[in-house]
RNA sequence: GCGUUCAUAGCUCAGAUGGAUAGAGCAACAGCCUUCUAAGCUGUGGGUCGCAGGUUCGAAUCCUGCUGGACGCACCA
């Protein structure tokens, strides 16, 4: 509970009631409280431009003189929270009593631990976020990252806000790029087999390379790869449902899932993914070879075949990296799925006059959009925006959600846009519509919900030889990097170690007594001597995926990133790493403090400051900090941006490690400790709970 | 050509939704490890907020124009 400004808020709003006449809803008088941008004009301000409507014209300085006077009268009424009031311009400032905001601060985090900073809606929301979203024809790339990783931090940051999320993962697992992937298959003599069962994914980014390298001599090509994705959708659509049906029958599915899922159970997670084992389903007799060439290229179900083949092969390669970097989806969707409707919406918009026929295509004219947003070929054969509208219908059905986020690069800003223009179309002629009660129910419910999260690209990002990074490529890269650092540290602190334990030698020769001392120093050196070579690689491994994956989510989303390899493999400043290092710093202090938490809790001196400490300063400053979190998560959500944390979470630690080098605190006594112990606790609490969000590991000692 | 979007220190970026003196980190230079992890800390230098107008008490932030870059614009996703 923030008491301060709640005092403040109170404190205005009578003032301006009584004052002035005027009624101040609560609401609004939050928007007057401010914050100076400069601890020494104090903590709060209200600026006297935002007063006019509330009975304080004139000029702003001559109001703010009249705020001023006012605020002082009845200054007795917050005497209780505050120190004194100050005027400067147009602006009153109130200076908090630092000793109780500090004490109620670090109180706060120490009771609520792991919850401090959650900023609970006053109505929880249901969110689909739509990320990573791989093309299955291509290999997991970095390009992929930043979305995987904005992603999965919005869906933490929701979820810390108590909103329910689904996460999904939209497979692009269709459309022409598959005949293409198909094509190269069957037209190629020379595909290493063996090498296929060992790295398929390896071999398929091969086969994908060449064809598209022989597709620019060849026209021949692009003629056998759609003639081939049609057969392939044909013939997925052969034994189809009705849309309708299907709608009927995945009503509300979702809530059993999304139950089970937060239940945590390992059966609900796999049920969860069962749709993609369900049409990855293989028989058993099927195996990649020379031999069977004939089978998967000469009809219809082979090729149908060889599509969940590579699928298959695909996905299990996908769920290994995801795994290797902490992400995890609720739900499994592939464009397949939709592929199978998407004829439906063509005629449904068709008969609803919503879409037209141009120049054989299906097209929707979106007001306020030029380009006609096209959702069929004049083949037949359907086209990403086609399944996608099937995709959200669908999702509707299932999840019932309040908001639809799709993090997908800005270059698709068009697309999405063509897409949600639809829903506005259908929402409008809800009546018009040609269709069964199903699809007109959810169809028409949909509007407004959907949202793009966009990111700006990765620009000139490539290996000395390719231009393609492989993810994995990339964290090794960075891993190898944190261990050269690691080596090169520990090998400093052996020196060290070392030579003090020949000075202590030496001493002890002369008959002085410094064992005690010689031996903490060598248990607290070997702690990080003694680690293990699969500590060693732990370590490195987590600090390289830290320093990636913080790479792609400190600057604004919709920024391009400059790609370069030296600001991701350099640890220093305003990086994960940093963060992960400060988090250490803190558990060792910790432990050499010998804290216990739970007394900490029960223990009210833990919280109480003294202003004439010499470290009272640089302790409020942290607090300060501490207590802005529930804004940033609040306007993190608001904004749907993971970096409003990360900037957040490099300034409290900035200011911690400060804190750190100017004030010791081993060696002092317990009751000058012991609050202090709480403002570490404070800043390590928040500072976990950051990393956590932004999906970045934290280690226990670096 | 149309549309979207961006332009802040040498480089990478913040800038609380229009408010007080535009801030960090890298890089450069000068310092700090016999005392809690130097992946840290301290200090110095570095700016016409792309350019020109406009809106108002007040603009890096809003509107217009220009310049420059990125992306997108009919059967790819």
């Amino acid at each position: 509970m923030d008491i301060f400004k709640e005092t403040l808020k109170t404190f205005i709003v009578n003032i301006i009631k009584e004052e002035k006449k005027i009624d101040v809803s609560s609401l609004q008088a939050e928007k007057l409280i401010k914050n100076p941008p400069d601890d020494s004009f104090g903590d709060y301000c209200l600026a006297a431009y935002y007063m006019q409507n509330y009975g304080f014209q004139g000029k702003p300085e001559t109001a703010a003189g009249d705020l001023y006077n006012l605020c002082g009268r009845r200054f007795a009424e917050i005497a209780g929270l505050f120190d004194k009031i100050e005027i400067k311009g147009a602006y009153v400032n109130f200076f908090v009593k630092r000793e109780r905001f500090v004490s109620e601060v670090v109180k706060e985090v120490v009771d609520s631990g792991s919850d401090y900073g959650r900023d609970v809606p006053e109505k929880p929301l249901t969110a689909a976020i739509d990320f990573s979203s791989p093309n299955i024809a291509k290999p997991f790339g970095v390009g992929h990252l930043r979305s995987t990783v904005i992603g999965m931090s919005l869906s933490k940051i929701y979820e810390f806000c108590g909103h329910k999320v689904i996460k999904i993962n939209y497979l692009g697992d269709f459309g022409t790029q598959f005949g293409k992937l198909i094509t190269a298959f069957c037209r190629y003599g020379d595909i290493n087999f063996s090498e296929f069962e060992k790295d398929p994914v390896k071999v398929l980014y091969e086969l994908y390379v060449r064809i598209h390298k022989d597709e620019q001599t060849d026209a021949t090509v692009e003629e056998e790869a759609k003639k081939r994705f049609k057969t392939l959708e044909d013939f997925m659509s052969l034994n189809k449902r009705g849309f309708e049906e299907y709608l009927g029958a995945i009503k509300g599915l979702g809530d059993k899932k999304i139950k089970n899922i937060f239940s945590g159970s390992p059966e609900a997670a796999e049920a969860s993914e069962s749709t993609v084992a369900d049409a990855a389903y293989i028989p058993e007799n099927i195996k990649l070879s020379e031999e069977n060439k004939n089978l998967f290229c000469g009809t219809a179900e082979g090729q149908y075949n060889l599509w969940k083949i590579f699928r298959k092969l695909s996905i299990e390669e996908f769920k290994r990296i995801y795994k290797s970097i902490g992400i995890e989806f609720d739900s499994y969707e592939g464009e397949a799925e939709s592929a199978e409707f998407s004829k439906d919406i063509k005629e449904i918009l068709l008969k609803s006059g919503i879409a037209e026929i141009s120049e054989g295509a299906a097209i929707v004219n979106v007001k306020g959009i030029k380009a006609p947003a096209l959702i069929a070929k004049s083949d037949g054969t359907s086209l990403y925006l086609s399944r996608d509208i099937v995709t959200v219908i669908s999702r509707m059905a299932k999840y019932n959600f309040d908001k639809m986020i799709y993090v997908v690069g800005s270059e698709q800003a068009l697309h999405f846009s063509q897409l949600f223009g639809i829903f506005g179309i259908l929402k409008e002629n809800a009546e018009k519509i040609k269709a069964g009660k199903n699809f007109k129910h959810y169809a028409s419910m949909i509007d407004g919900k959907l949202i793009h999260v966009k990111f700006g690209r990765i620009i000139g990002m490539s290996t000395r030889k390719g231009n393609l990074v492989f993810l994995e490529d990339y964290i090794e890269e960075a891993r190898l990097k944190a261990l050269e650092k690691l080596e090169e540290r520990l090998k400093i602190l052996e020196n060290n170690l070392s030579v003090e334990i020949k000075d202590a030698a030496k001493k002890l020769s002369e008959g002085i007594e410094e064992l005690e001392t010689l031996t903490e120093n060598v248990e607290q050196q070997s702690l990080i001597h003694g680690q293990k070579k699969e500590q060693i690689y732990l370590t490195s491994l987590k600090v390289g995926i830290g320093a990636v994956i913080f790479n792609d989510l400190k600057t604004r989303r919709t920024t391009d990133v400059n790609f370069n390899w030296d600001n991701v493999l350099s640890f220093e400043g305003q990086t994960g790493p940093y963060l992960q290092y400060t988090v250490s710093r803190i558990n060792s202090l910790l432990n050499r403090l010998d804290v216990n938490e739970t007394d900490l809790k029960n223990d009210a001196q833990s919280f109480r400051f003294s202003k004439n400490d010499a470290d009272f300063d640089d302790i409020f400053l942290i607090a300060k900090q501490i207590y802005g979190l529930k804004t940033a998560v609040h306007s993190a959500v608001e904004q749907n941006e993971p970096s409003v944390l990360s900037t957040f979470a490099l300034d409290l630690a900035s200011y911690f490690n400060k804190y750190y080098q100017n004030h010791r605190l081993i060696g002092k006594n317990y009751d000058y400790v012991k609050p202090r112990i709480a403002m570490l606790v404070s800043v390590k609490t928040v500072l976990v709970s950051i990393l956590n969000l932004l999906c970045i590991p934290v280690l226990d000692k670096m």
